[in-house]
DNA sequence: AATATTCATCGTATATTTGCGATGAACAAT
DNA sequence: ATTGTTCATCGCAAATATACGATGAATATT
């Protein structure tokens, strides 16, 4: 990717933010957010029943939130019970809506 | 990607949303949307400033949020001024935050 | 012991994203 | 006419993302 010896850093809000939302940029991960935050909890399998997706791909976009920190995986085996991760789901929700809270009355030309 | 042909669809709601999250998914366009709402309105050249990118990445970055609708650009060679999308930015406002607006208060399980 | 269920991970294929430099288009100023 | 400014787009390279089937691990059931 050529990516060029940046010295340059993001702040570490736009950093976990774009996180956040590279996380909620794929429609099967939005609907296992909502399904979650409807159901409060469930196993992959539930999941498998909603999208149309195989078992090994909804597996992988559990990873992702899971690596992004919207979601827990408590594991039960065989099973996997999945839940909104509510600490950062509380960060998420805070930097959006900062993101969106601005301040627009200024703004004349356009 | 061995893509099955699918017949199922994401709602259109869904959708937007993925769509919205996966435009604010770089820092890079965090900030240019930061920029913009806190300074009205831009030109590419400002942004070059801000950002430790080359002038066409940025144009690639701001060609990412005029196609996911955040932000609108207004022609008037040779420069371009960029603001946000007013219309979609109170849409994606509205998805994001019903997302986050869940009834989290029956959910005892994790 | 054999089988079934649940799930993560691997390997593979393809698409998309990120980034750069180079080029070119549109206009303004010389 | 030439030059400078501003910006998009092209061509390229590398990294990431999306998706599948296959395999394997863990456990429960038979």
């Amino acid at each position: 990717m050529k990516r060029s010896a940046q010295v340059f850093e993001y702040s570490k809000d736009t950093e976990q933010l774009a996180k956040f939302a590279k996380a909620l940029g794929h429609p099967a991960r939005i609907i296992i957010l909502k399904h979650l935050s409807n159901q409060s909890c469930c196993f992959t399998g539930d999941l498998l029943e909603v999208l149309p997706l195989a078992q090994s791909t909804v597996s992988q976009h559990l990873k992702e939130l899971k690596d992004a920190g919207l979601i827990l995986g408590e594991v039960n085996p065989p099973k996997v019970k999945y839940c909104i991760d509510m600490e950062n789901w509380k960060i998420a929700q805070q930097l959006f809506s900062t993101l969106f809270r601005e301040d627009f009355s200024k703004i004349d030309c356009c």
